[in-house]
DNA sequence: GTGCGGCCTCAAGTACACTTGAGGTCAAGT
DNA sequence: ACTTGACCTCAAGTGTACTTGAGGCCGCAC
């Protein structure tokens, strides 16, 4: 099984190298060592560091993603089962997204006419709470729930 | 025309009193002022506070939000054919927002069999550049184009 | 065995979107 | 007049997600 270096890792997922030993502190990924202490990927780190690029693009948070990998086994390589297992529940938090996307975007047809968006009669703006339940930080995309 | 505190504004729209003043300096609102200097709003900036929630909780940036903003009037109220027109263009936004997000569902779709995330041949992994494109800080959700 | 590119750590910096705190003013009610 | 709560400014802090920089090893190629 090769052992790839950080700098091929980079190449090959698209992520700088400075993103990838950050994602190592997030405990994301957990590469070996050399005898000299630099860092060596299996392949199966690719798919780890890919599964989180796509999640991140997604809007889901260094935690959510790291929840998420945490149903990946520890000690065993992952499995095709494994894998599939995951993007299944992925998927779903996918659909509940586009879902609230397209409920809100019904909402404002029914705005448009009305130009409103702010009385306490419109539809658009008593849609929901999950502005206000938010913390501080960046706020991600309407619906955005831990994937699990 | 009735002169509305932050304080009502603040309650009236869910936002935090510290936020409103953050987005007046952004320039996202411009209210006036007393004699004592105390800000007075207008029912017109309540309802350019909401639309700056409800475009925040699509992902789209302030910079984002204030181009958006910046096609209603400056000095005069805007009427319900300003707000029409920048409802439009949302909309048109948030089209493109689940159009990709969908296309994203069903690549995964077809990924979901594969269990590879990783591969070269993956279309999941090619889907396209867009996360490489983005600069630092907070990455929003897939397509996150400006509004404009 | 030496040069050099890639790797290492650790601290600090950056961008976004706000919040918190200190210290002080305004204005409405009694 | 005075109290009190809402408001003011300005500086600093917070959380997320990284990047940049300084100063220094690793290891392969020649």
């Amino acid at each position: 099984m090769a052992l790839i270096p950080i700098g091929e890792v980079a190449q090959r997922t698209g992520l700088a190298v400075s993103a990838i030993r950050f994602y190592e502190e997030m405990g994301l990924v957990r590469p070996g060592r050399t005898a000299g202490g630099q860092r060596v990927f299996e392949r199966a780190d690719i798919r780890r560091l890919s599964f989180v690029m796509i999640a991140q693009r997604l809007g889901f948070s260094i935690a959510d993603i790291r929840t998420a990998l945490s149903s990946l086994p520890d000690e065993r390589t992952p499995t095709k089962a494994d894998w599939t297992r995951l993007s299944l529940r992925f998927r779903s938090a996918l659909d509940t997204r586009i879902q609230g996307l397209t409920e809100l975007r019904d909402r404002l047809d029914g705005c448009i006419g009305c130009g409103c968006l702010s009385l306490d009669l419109c539809q658009l703006h008593n849609f929901d709470d999950i502005a206000a339940a938010n913390g501080t930080g960046p706020r991600y995309v309407l619906g955005n729930k831990p994937l699990n």
